[in-house]
DNA sequence: TGATATTATTTGTATATGCATATAACAAAC
DNA sequence: GTTTGTTATATGCATATACAAATAATATCA
Protein backbone atom coordinates (compact mmCIF):
# COMPACT_ATOMS: atom_id res chain seq x y z
CA UNK A 1 0.00 0.00 0.00
CA UNK A 2 1.35 3.80 -1.02
CA UNK A 3 1.14 6.65 1.19
CA UNK A 4 -1.42 7.85 -0.70
CA UNK A 5 -3.45 5.05 -0.12
CA UNK A 6 -2.86 4.22 3.57
CA UNK A 7 -3.88 8.28 3.91
CA UNK A 8 -7.17 7.88 2.34
CA UNK A 9 -7.88 4.63 3.90
CA UNK A 10 -7.21 6.44 6.90
CA UNK A 11 -9.41 9.67 6.00
CA UNK A 12 -12.08 7.38 5.64
CA UNK A 13 -11.54 6.38 9.53
CA UNK A 14 -11.52 9.63 10.59
CA UNK A 15 -13.68 11.40 8.80
CA UNK A 16 -16.93 8.87 10.67
CA UNK A 17 -15.17 10.51 14.05
CA UNK A 18 -18.54 10.85 15.75
CA UNK A 19 -17.51 14.25 17.25
CA UNK A 20 -16.16 15.84 13.75
CA UNK A 21 -19.67 15.11 12.48
CA UNK A 22 -21.90 15.93 15.34
CA UNK A 23 -20.19 19.40 15.38
CA UNK A 24 -20.30 19.83 11.87
CA UNK A 25 -24.44 18.77 11.95
CA UNK A 26 -24.59 21.21 15.02
CA UNK A 27 -22.63 23.79 13.37
CA UNK A 28 -25.13 23.70 10.19
CA UNK A 29 -28.34 23.55 12.30
CA UNK A 30 -27.80 26.28 14.48
CA UNK A 31 -26.93 28.52 11.56
CA UNK A 32 -30.03 27.80 10.19
CA UNK A 33 -31.69 28.78 13.63
CA UNK A 34 -29.55 32.21 14.01
CA UNK A 35 -30.74 32.96 10.78
CA UNK A 36 -34.17 32.47 11.60
CA UNK A 37 -33.89 34.76 14.77
CA UNK A 38 -31.72 36.99 13.40
CA UNK A 39 -34.83 39.54 13.34
CA UNK A 40 -35.05 39.72 17.27
CA UNK A 41 -31.27 39.67 17.61
CA UNK A 42 -30.59 36.05 19.37
CA UNK A 43 -28.61 33.31 18.94
CA UNK A 44 -30.08 30.00 18.83
CA UNK A 45 -27.92 29.45 22.21
CA UNK A 46 -29.49 32.51 23.77
CA UNK A 47 -32.95 31.56 22.91
CA UNK A 48 -32.29 28.18 25.06
CA UNK A 49 -31.67 29.67 27.91
CA UNK A 50 -34.52 32.62 27.91
CA UNK A 51 -36.66 29.44 27.01
CA UNK A 52 -34.88 27.58 30.41
CA UNK A 53 -35.37 30.61 32.26
CA UNK A 54 -38.94 31.03 31.19
CA UNK A 55 -39.66 27.06 32.78
CA UNK A 56 -37.09 27.17 35.26
CA UNK A 57 -38.26 30.89 36.42
CA UNK A 58 -36.07 32.38 39.19
CA UNK A 59 -33.18 30.38 39.12
CA UNK A 60 -29.63 30.05 40.78
CA UNK A 61 -26.96 29.23 38.09
CA UNK A 62 -25.88 26.25 39.20
CA UNK A 63 -29.28 24.39 38.41
CA UNK A 64 -29.63 26.26 35.00
CA UNK A 65 -26.24 24.99 34.07
CA UNK A 66 -27.20 21.33 35.17
CA UNK A 67 -30.48 21.92 33.54
CA UNK A 68 -28.85 22.66 30.03
CA UNK A 69 -25.85 20.93 30.42
CA UNK A 70 -23.97 23.64 30.19
CA UNK A 71 -20.40 24.12 31.46
CA UNK A 72 -21.12 26.83 34.59
CA UNK A 73 -18.07 29.01 33.20
CA UNK A 74 -19.82 29.01 30.39
CA UNK A 75 -22.45 29.59 31.18
CA UNK A 76 -21.48 32.74 33.87
CA UNK A 77 -20.48 34.68 30.64
CA UNK A 78 -23.36 33.74 28.54
CA UNK A 79 -25.70 34.94 30.92
CA UNK A 80 -23.20 37.97 31.29
CA UNK A 81 -24.50 39.17 27.60
CA UNK A 82 -28.16 38.55 28.12
CA UNK A 83 -27.99 40.88 31.61
CA UNK A 84 -25.98 43.52 29.11
CA UNK A 85 -28.93 43.53 26.67
CA UNK A 86 -31.81 43.75 30.04
CA UNK A 87 -32.94 40.21 28.70
CA UNK A 88 -32.12 39.00 31.88
CA UNK A 89 -31.21 40.17 35.31
CA UNK A 90 -29.33 39.08 38.63
CA UNK A 91 -31.20 38.83 41.48
CA UNK A 92 -30.20 38.78 45.18
CA UNK A 93 -30.35 35.49 47.22
CA UNK A 94 -29.52 34.54 50.73
CA UNK A 95 -26.72 32.64 50.12
CA UNK A 96 -23.79 34.78 49.59
CA UNK A 97 -22.16 32.30 47.37
CA UNK A 98 -25.33 32.06 44.54
CA UNK A 99 -25.56 34.44 41.59
CA UNK A 100 -29.78 34.07 40.95
CA UNK A 101 -31.31 35.21 37.45
CA UNK A 102 -34.55 35.69 35.88
CA UNK A 103 -35.71 36.98 32.74
CA UNK A 104 -37.10 40.93 32.63
CA UNK A 105 -40.11 41.76 31.18
CA UNK A 106 -37.95 43.01 28.02
CA UNK A 107 -36.70 39.24 27.82
CA UNK A 108 -40.24 37.57 27.63
CA UNK A 109 -41.28 39.71 25.40
CA UNK A 110 -38.56 38.79 23.30
CA UNK A 111 -38.97 35.58 24.07
CA UNK A 112 -42.31 35.62 22.71
CA UNK A 113 -41.38 37.37 19.54
CA UNK A 114 -38.72 34.57 19.08
CA UNK A 115 -40.99 31.96 19.42
CA UNK A 116 -42.64 32.15 15.74
CA UNK A 117 -39.03 32.54 14.38
CA UNK A 118 -38.31 29.71 16.30
CA UNK A 119 -41.13 27.49 15.69
CA UNK A 120 -40.57 27.88 11.66
CA UNK A 121 -36.98 26.93 11.80
CA UNK A 122 -38.02 24.56 14.00
CA UNK A 123 -40.84 22.86 11.75
CA UNK A 124 -38.41 23.59 8.70
CA UNK A 125 -35.43 21.44 10.32
CA UNK A 126 -38.10 18.53 11.41
CA UNK A 127 -39.39 18.46 7.79
CA UNK A 128 -36.22 17.39 6.54
CA UNK A 129 -36.12 14.29 8.62
CA UNK A 130 -39.78 13.70 9.68
CA UNK A 131 -40.68 14.04 13.55
CA UNK A 132 -40.56 10.24 14.56
CA UNK A 133 -37.49 9.72 12.74
CA UNK A 134 -36.14 12.92 15.04
CA UNK A 135 -37.97 11.70 18.45
CA UNK A 136 -35.72 8.40 17.68
CA UNK A 137 -32.32 10.86 16.90
CA UNK A 138 -33.09 12.49 19.80
CA UNK A 139 -32.81 9.56 21.81
CA UNK A 140 -29.90 8.07 20.75
CA UNK A 141 -28.18 11.76 21.06
CA UNK A 142 -28.77 11.66 24.29
CA UNK A 143 -27.18 7.51 24.59
CA UNK A 144 -24.61 9.21 23.20
CA UNK A 145 -23.79 11.63 25.29
CA UNK B 1 -54.31 27.43 32.02
CA UNK B 2 -51.70 30.04 34.10
CA UNK B 3 -48.56 31.21 33.85
CA UNK B 4 -46.79 28.61 35.17
CA UNK B 5 -48.42 26.12 33.63
CA UNK B 6 -48.20 27.78 30.15
CA UNK B 7 -44.12 28.18 30.78
CA UNK B 8 -43.80 24.41 31.11
CA UNK B 9 -45.56 23.55 28.09
CA UNK B 10 -43.72 26.16 25.89
CA UNK B 11 -40.39 24.95 28.29
CA UNK B 12 -41.32 21.23 26.61
CA UNK B 13 -41.84 22.55 23.16
CA UNK B 14 -38.45 24.46 23.49
CA UNK B 15 -36.40 22.06 24.84
CA UNK B 16 -36.69 19.59 22.38
CA UNK B 17 -35.07 22.22 19.92
CA UNK B 18 -33.00 20.33 17.56
CA UNK B 19 -30.15 23.32 17.56
CA UNK B 20 -30.02 22.41 20.90
CA UNK B 21 -30.08 19.16 21.61
CA UNK B 22 -27.38 18.89 18.66
CA UNK B 23 -25.04 21.34 20.23
CA UNK B 24 -25.50 20.11 23.51
CA UNK B 25 -23.99 16.42 22.27
CA UNK B 26 -21.35 17.19 20.06
CA UNK B 27 -20.39 19.65 23.65
CA UNK B 28 -20.33 16.37 25.58
CA UNK B 29 -19.11 14.23 22.67
CA UNK B 30 -16.36 16.70 22.06
CA UNK B 31 -15.47 16.58 25.68
CA UNK B 32 -14.59 12.94 25.52
CA UNK B 33 -12.70 13.23 22.19
CA UNK B 34 -10.96 16.34 24.00
CA UNK B 35 -10.01 13.89 26.96
CA UNK B 36 -8.57 11.32 24.77
CA UNK B 37 -6.30 13.69 22.82
CA UNK B 38 -4.44 15.48 25.64
CA UNK B 39 -1.61 13.54 26.23
CA UNK B 40 -0.49 14.53 22.55
CA UNK B 41 -2.31 18.19 22.99
CA UNK B 42 -4.61 18.12 20.67
CA UNK B 43 -8.42 19.09 20.34
CA UNK B 44 -10.94 17.30 18.60
CA UNK B 45 -11.39 19.96 16.00
CA UNK B 46 -7.40 20.22 15.44
CA UNK B 47 -7.31 16.44 14.88
CA UNK B 48 -10.09 16.35 12.19
CA UNK B 49 -7.86 19.62 10.20
CA UNK B 50 -4.97 17.21 10.65
CA UNK B 51 -6.61 14.18 9.21
CA UNK B 52 -8.89 15.94 6.64
CA UNK B 53 -5.17 17.17 5.47
CA UNK B 54 -3.44 14.28 5.32
CA UNK B 55 -5.82 12.55 2.94
CA UNK B 56 -6.11 15.68 0.56
CA UNK B 57 -2.18 16.54 0.77
CA UNK B 58 -1.26 19.94 0.00
CA UNK B 59 -4.79 21.63 0.04
CA UNK B 60 -5.87 25.66 -0.81
CA UNK B 61 -8.12 26.08 2.34
CA UNK B 62 -11.29 27.06 0.47
CA UNK B 63 -10.88 23.39 -0.83
CA UNK B 64 -10.22 22.10 3.09
CA UNK B 65 -13.19 24.52 3.90
CA UNK B 66 -15.84 22.88 1.55
CA UNK B 67 -14.34 19.17 2.28
CA UNK B 68 -14.58 19.86 5.92
CA UNK B 69 -17.95 22.11 5.67
CA UNK B 70 -16.70 24.65 7.88
CA UNK B 71 -17.03 28.52 7.34
CA UNK B 72 -13.59 30.00 6.14
CA UNK B 73 -12.88 32.72 8.36
CA UNK B 74 -13.03 29.76 11.18
CA UNK B 75 -10.43 27.58 9.18
CA UNK B 76 -8.41 30.88 8.59
CA UNK B 77 -7.98 31.18 12.42
CA UNK B 78 -7.74 27.59 13.17
CA UNK B 79 -5.16 26.89 10.66
CA UNK B 80 -2.90 29.21 12.43
CA UNK B 81 -3.22 27.49 15.30
CA UNK B 82 -1.80 24.65 13.81
CA UNK B 83 0.66 27.01 11.91
CA UNK B 84 1.89 28.12 15.23
CA UNK B 85 2.38 24.92 16.86
CA UNK B 86 4.15 23.65 13.96
CA UNK B 87 2.26 21.01 12.50
CA UNK B 88 1.22 22.19 9.53
CA UNK B 89 3.22 25.02 7.43
CA UNK B 90 2.01 27.58 4.21
CA UNK B 91 3.01 26.89 1.29
CA UNK B 92 3.51 29.05 -1.95
CA UNK B 93 0.73 28.77 -5.18
CA UNK B 94 0.88 30.56 -8.18
CA UNK B 95 -2.37 32.21 -7.73
CA UNK B 96 -1.62 34.74 -5.32
CA UNK B 97 -4.79 34.78 -3.60
CA UNK B 98 -4.89 31.19 -2.33
CA UNK B 99 -3.32 30.36 0.95
CA UNK B 100 -2.26 26.54 0.76
CA UNK B 101 -1.06 24.24 3.47
CA UNK B 102 0.17 20.83 4.37
CA UNK B 103 1.26 18.74 7.00
CA UNK B 104 4.82 19.31 8.48
CA UNK B 105 6.26 16.08 9.69
CA UNK B 106 5.86 17.05 12.95
CA UNK B 107 2.51 17.16 12.08
CA UNK B 108 2.16 13.65 10.44
CA UNK B 109 3.67 12.42 13.91
CA UNK B 110 1.57 14.20 16.15
CA UNK B 111 -1.49 12.58 13.83
CA UNK B 112 0.41 9.29 14.16
CA UNK B 113 0.54 9.20 18.18
CA UNK B 114 -2.94 10.82 18.29
CA UNK B 115 -4.53 7.68 16.22
CA UNK B 116 -4.62 5.19 19.17
CA UNK B 117 -5.88 7.64 21.08
CA UNK B 118 -8.40 8.56 18.68
CA UNK B 119 -9.89 5.17 18.19
CA UNK B 120 -10.07 4.16 21.92
CA UNK B 121 -12.14 7.40 22.20
CA UNK B 122 -14.51 6.60 19.10
CA UNK B 123 -14.41 2.96 19.83
CA UNK B 124 -15.57 3.97 23.14
CA UNK B 125 -18.08 6.23 21.63
CA UNK B 126 -19.41 3.51 19.51
CA UNK B 127 -20.12 0.77 21.90
CA UNK B 128 -22.47 3.11 23.47
CA UNK B 129 -24.91 3.25 21.14
CA UNK B 130 -23.83 0.38 18.52
CA UNK B 131 -22.24 0.87 15.15
CA UNK B 132 -25.36 0.17 13.30
CA UNK B 133 -27.22 2.55 14.74
CA UNK B 134 -24.43 5.25 14.58
CA UNK B 135 -24.46 5.06 10.58
CA UNK B 136 -28.32 4.89 10.62
CA UNK B 137 -27.70 8.26 12.96
CA UNK B 138 -25.13 9.45 10.63
CA UNK B 139 -26.92 9.56 7.59
CA UNK B 140 -29.62 11.23 9.30
CA UNK B 141 -27.41 14.10 10.77
CA UNK B 142 -26.30 14.65 7.02
CA UNK B 143 -30.14 15.12 6.05
CA UNK B 144 -30.79 17.89 8.62
CA UNK B 145 -27.55 19.30 7.49
C1' DT C 1 -5.03 48.17 -21.46
C1' DG C 2 -7.46 50.21 -18.09
C1' DA C 3 -11.75 50.02 -15.49
C1' DT C 4 -14.65 46.81 -13.31
C1' DA C 5 -16.12 42.59 -11.50
C1' DT C 6 -15.12 38.39 -9.23
C1' DT C 7 -12.74 35.39 -6.14
C1' DA C 8 -9.80 33.91 -2.01
C1' DT C 9 -8.59 35.01 2.18
C1' DT C 10 -8.04 37.99 6.25
C1' DT C 11 -9.55 41.21 9.88
C1' DG C 12 -12.73 43.44 13.12
C1' DT C 13 -15.98 42.35 16.27
C1' DA C 14 -18.71 39.47 19.12
C1' DT C 15 -20.30 35.20 21.13
C1' DA C 16 -19.53 30.29 22.73
C1' DT C 17 -16.78 26.94 24.86
C1' DG C 18 -14.04 24.76 28.65
C1' DC C 19 -9.79 23.86 31.65
C1' DA C 20 -7.16 25.48 35.52
C1' DT C 21 -7.21 28.44 39.00
C1' DA C 22 -8.80 32.09 42.02
C1' DT C 23 -12.19 34.08 45.04
C1' DA C 24 -15.61 34.37 48.18
C1' DA C 25 -19.03 32.61 51.26
C1' DC C 26 -20.88 29.06 53.82
C1' DA C 27 -20.30 24.62 56.62
C1' DA C 28 -17.92 21.48 59.69
C1' DA C 29 -14.72 20.13 63.03
C1' DC C 30 -11.93 20.95 66.79
C1' DG D 1 -14.72 30.83 67.66
C1' DT D 2 -10.93 29.86 64.67
C1' DT D 3 -9.17 26.69 61.40
C1' DT D 4 -10.24 23.74 57.70
C1' DG D 5 -12.86 22.08 54.17
C1' DT D 6 -16.50 22.55 50.77
C1' DT D 7 -19.33 24.78 47.54
C1' DA D 8 -20.78 28.43 44.03
C1' DT D 9 -19.28 31.36 40.93
C1' DA D 10 -15.88 34.17 38.48
C1' DT D 11 -11.41 35.03 35.90
C1' DG D 12 -7.35 34.13 33.03
C1' DC D 13 -6.24 31.98 29.09
C1' DA D 14 -6.86 29.71 24.76
C1' DT D 15 -9.59 27.90 21.04
C1' DA D 16 -13.86 27.68 18.02
C1' DT D 17 -17.35 29.95 15.62
C1' DA D 18 -19.34 33.18 12.11
C1' DC D 19 -21.14 37.75 10.13
C1' DA D 20 -19.73 42.02 7.94
C1' DA D 21 -16.38 44.41 5.91
C1' DA D 22 -11.66 44.96 4.18
C1' DT D 23 -7.86 43.52 1.33
C1' DA D 24 -5.50 41.69 -2.36
C1' DA D 25 -5.06 39.30 -6.54
C1' DT D 26 -7.01 37.34 -10.69
C1' DA D 27 -10.37 37.55 -14.46
C1' DT D 28 -13.36 39.98 -17.62
C1' DC D 29 -14.87 43.34 -20.63
C1' DA D 30 -15.28 47.57 -23.04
Amino acid sequence: MTDTERAKVLAEEVLDCVSFRLRRAARMVAKRYDDALRPVGLRNTQFSVLGALAYLGETGIGELAVQMATDGTTLTRNLDVLVRRGLIENVAAEDGRVRRVRLTSMGQETLEEALPLWRAAQSKTLELVGSGTWQETRKILAEIE
